[in-house]
DNA sequence: AAAAAAC
């Protein structure tokens, strides 16, 4: 299957050639021909499955028919509205737009909030085809006339499960009824509650259902971690973790669950020296674009982030994602982590657990419907106080990852992301009474790619039964850091 | 429970 198959015109295979596309992928597959048959489309796929590009391109195609060359705005009126429910996200599908769109004559632009509206108004002044909008400031740019929306003939809805969350329901009613009832829709959600469907009756027609992946499934490229770690330590892990050179995390976005938190985190780690900065919602637009920029760019090794930046957020071959409070519904786990792991890439997703996190982690696992493998971290544990940790700083050095006395390799790099596969759902935790009291290495299974799904938990009890305050933490024999996820392939900058 | 989104 070619994208020149699927129906696409000359002018478009052109901008996907050059964007380094060769072979749709499977959403991309199914959605184009139903969308380019004029159908409405109600859509599933997991996270970094090129679900923008899947509507994006016949979008294109659809409208190019009508497409004008000429530079009157009059001839430019809006015929596509695409709407995302952060900002950030309308950015990036926007800049898709124009990737794709390189070659025809249909010009986009993207409204939202945060910025000055005086660009915005000119820009659709110009005359706009397609414009990718967050809901508040579309409705602002409504009730200014700067906008006309009764010529839309296109809706697109993304991340529609989060419109929900956030309460932009009835945003988008107000925006749906501004819009010409005779139009193409096409609705895109990660999960489909009752809400979503009802939704969905209300704003499509006859909608194909279009669904890739099994619902909240978690792609295969993911390796999960969890350390069991005290809330007090935390974030002195997570600096080791990620200080660790090549044996600890490169790149890294990290997940906290508030905004103060969020700043709060970021400071600790910039004052560890590690180059990070924060993105959250109390943060201008300029902040926010700009730590975003660096992040993708590199120019940061490191993102502390809320939720704003959960969702469809892209950055090109991220390595890691970090956990540093696990997320209050198990569908944001999977979120969060699907920022790793796209595009055929191997990701990892670390999730620092305290005793009074795991009923949360408990949840996400019956989600996902798999144990999530737990590492302790030597010097780390789910008891462990900021003077225990001192204590142990002041007796040992920072252990070095190396082979293994029975073999195990953790700088070994996979051979292929196929073998990641049937490693990726590993066996059920072992249960109280038959996990052994210490190591069992002859037991152990190393899979070909060097992890070691039946390897104990380091700690030698069950994590939903923490232990009693003051013991000691077991230390793991085994400790590591956490680069062997992606088996040393990966480099911490 | 917190997050996001308009001024």
């Amino acid at each position: 299957m070619s994208f020149a198959e699927l129906g696409l015109s000359p002018e478009l295979l052109r901008a996907v050639t050059e964007a380094g596309y060769t072979e749709p992928t499977p959403i991309q597959a199914q959605a184009i021909p139903v969308i380019l048959a004029g159908k409405d489309i109600m859509g599933g796929a997991q996270t970094g499955t090129g679900k923008t590009a899947g509507f994006t391109l016949p979008l294109l195609q659809r409208l190019l028919p009508y497409a004008s060359a000429s530079t009157s705005p009059a001839k430019h009126p809006v015929r596509a509205l695409i709407i995302a429910p952060t900002r950030e996200l309308a950015v990036q599908v926007h800049q898709s737009v124009v990737t794709y769109s390189k070659y025809v004559p249909l010009r986009s632009t993207c409204i939202y909030g945060g910025v000055d509206m005086k660009a915005q108004v000119a820009e659709l002044k110009r005359g706009i085809e397609i414009v990718v909008a967050t809901p508040g400031r579309l409705l602002d740019h409504v009730e200014q006339k700067t906008i006309l929306l009764q010529n839309v003939e296109f809706l697109i809805l993304d991340e529609a499960d989060r419109m929900l969350d956030m309460g932009f329901i009835p945003d988008i009613r107000r925006i749906l009824n501004l819009l010409p009832a005779q139009r193409q829709s096409l609705l895109f959600s990660a999960t489909f509650s009752d809400e979503i469907k009802k939704l969905a009756d209300s704003m499509l027609r006859a909608p194909q259902l279009i669904e890739v992946a099994r619902r909240n499934a978690v792609s295969e490229n993911i390796r999960h971690l969890v350390h069991p770690v005290s809330s007090h330590v935390k974030r002195d892990l997570l600096a080791d973790l990620l200080n660790a050179g090549a044996d600890g995390l490169g790149q890294t976005l990290v997940f906290v669950n508030t905004k103060f938190g969020c700043a709060r985190l970021a400071l600790h780690l910039k004052k560890e020296g590690i180059s990070a900065d924060a993105i959250h919602g109390d943060k201008s637009q300029l902040e926010r674009s700009a730590a975003l920029e660096a992040f993708k760019s590199g120019a940061i090794r490191v993102l502390v982030a809320t939720d704003v930046a959960a969702r469809g957020l892209d950055v090109d071959d991220l390595p890691y994602v970090v956990n540093f409070e696990i997320p209050g519904t198990p569908e944001d786990y999977v979120h969060r982590i699907g920022r790793t792991g796209r595009a055929g890439k191997l990701g990892a997703a670390v999730s620092l657990v305290a005793p009074e996190e795991n009923y949360k982690l408990a949840a996400i696992e019956k989600l996902i419907k798999f144990k999530i493998p737990q590492e302790l971290v030597t010097g780390y544990g789910p008891e462990t106080s900021v003077d225990d940790l001192r204590r142990f700083r002041n007796t040992h050095n920072r252990p070095k990852r190396q082979v293994d006395a029975d073999g195990f390799d953790f700088n070994r790099p996979y051979a292929s992301a196929d073998e990641l596969k049937p490693a990726a759902r590993p066996q059920s935790r072992p249960s109280q009474s038959s996990r052994p009291p210490a190591r069992p290495a002859a037991k152990r299974q190393i899979a070909a790619d060097g992890f070691d799904f039946s390897a104990p938990y380091a700690s030698n009890k069950a994590p939903e039964a923490p232990k009693a305050a003051g013991e000691t933490p077991t230390e793991s024999k085994r400790p590591r850091t956490t680069a062997f996820l992606l088996g040393g392939a990966r480099k911490a900058d």
